[in-house]
DNA sequence: AAACTTTCTACACGGCGTTCACTACCAACA
DNA sequence: TGTTGGTAGTGAACGCCGTGTAGAAAGTTT
């Protein structure tokens, strides 16, 4: 890697970094070139031989908080024996949601749409991080299946039911999962969303003293629907 | 009702329209008091003769759909047999659904935070129409509280738990559900809205061939989980 | 017809993303 | 070592944006 190579990529983690921490002080919303480059002394058109538009920076952003998201989730549920999946569940749920709430600027870019007239790219890098959280609940739902199975078995979907994508990648992690089990993934998916989503936007608050409590609440119904 | 303020009623009726219009067309990012002064052959200096700022105009246009959407899902209900609560929140939720993904620009605008900078004031209007959606999932759990109750009547809630605003209102509408109950009444809002988000914002798409499915097959895992 | 109120325009300010011609500068080659 | 070529960055411009303000035009009231 030359000298030119590493002042290059440099300088836009600097450009990165610096969008995060606007980003931290005045919401998804502060987040301008021309702000970044005046932090950096310099000028917002030299953002451009950096990332192509501005949409290509936020994707990059919302590549890395991703990453670092699943990662955070993969540590919460890693930290709970592995024969305990009930545990793993609720650790996860846990973890999502204080994310969710101490960084919700991020949460709106990753899961969101804070920036008006940003489109998601088709093939976007944070696919990936998506597919590793996908993993996450697949591991979770799988623990749980010999339990779950009882009730959930005679679903009706087919493999057809999920892009081949998953469907690939799920048989490759968890060959045990049939397709019943793969569509209680989305759902628990969903479900850990659900809560997290409305208090993020503000509406849980002007109903509920606690979330917490009402979130732990649902984690362990959650986990009893699970068999466990 | 004088010549003029019929005038100005109408006037402020046409910004709003327009305005949609705009969002229908553009997605929320579309909406600028320009664009909709252009469009009504105006300059945009003069909106502010019926909005004070921008984002009284968006306020209003949420308080707006919220009670549009309202309406729907009370027509959605209604149109099934007030004995059968679990086609009441089968019909209720596939409403929901349909006019979240028939309207994604004013699923984000009432649910999400489409505009950057965009802050919900305090006190806002649209928190009536958020109250009758919440009386519209607390008559479904209610209706299903004989049943429920079985499963989560034991469940640690009092009413300290939510505002007094909404413990209120739940003892006035429903006099008989009890602490847990009302909690319920969330986690199945949560429950219906969680997959919901995720696929208005595209994360469900790149997973799954046919949504619809996986919604139904959440609301029938709801209703079974009510005891119904 | 005059006085007053409401409505709207014209213009200005600062901020935004984006483009483009142009200038420093650094690295390698003659 | 001196020259050359690519690279990083500038600065001005374009057309958007929300928001104020001063003043003109139109309608209403007396």
């Amino acid at each position: 890697m030359t000298r030119r190579e590493r002042l290059r990529a440099e300088t836009a983690a600097e450009i990165k970094s610096v969008a995060l921490k606007l980003m931290y002080e005045g919401g998804p919303g502060a987040i301008s070139l021309r702000a970044i480059a005046r932090e950096m002394g310099m000028t917002a058109g030299a953002i451009y031989g950096y990332f192509d538009t501005r949409d290509d920076l936020i994707t990059a952003l919302i590549a890395d908080l991703y990453n670092a998201f699943a990662d955070t989730l993969d540590a919460a549920r890693a930290a709970e024996p592995e024969d305990d999946p009930a545990a793993r569940i609720i650790a996860h749920g846990l973890a999502f949601r204080r994310w969710a709430i101490d960084y919700p600027a991020e949460f709106r870019l990753v899961y969101g749409d804070p920036l008006p007239d940003y489109q998601p790219p088709e093939q976007s890098p944070a696919i990936e991080a998506e597919q590793r959280l996908c993993k996450g609940v697949a591991d979770m739902v799988a623990a749980a299946w010999p339990r779950a199975a009882a009730m959930y078995a005679k679903d009706d979907f087919s493999w057809d039911d999920f892009t081949s994508v998953l469907a690939g990648l799920i048989r490759e992690w968890h060959p045990e999962l049939p397709p019943a089990g793969v569509a209680l993934c989305l759902r628990v998916w969903g479900r850990l969303h659900g809560l997290v989503a409305l208090e993020v936007y503000g509406h849980l608050r002007p109903h509920v003293t606690d979330p917490t409590k009402h979130y732990l609440a649902e984690l362990h119904d959650l986990v009893r629907s699970l068999g466990l």
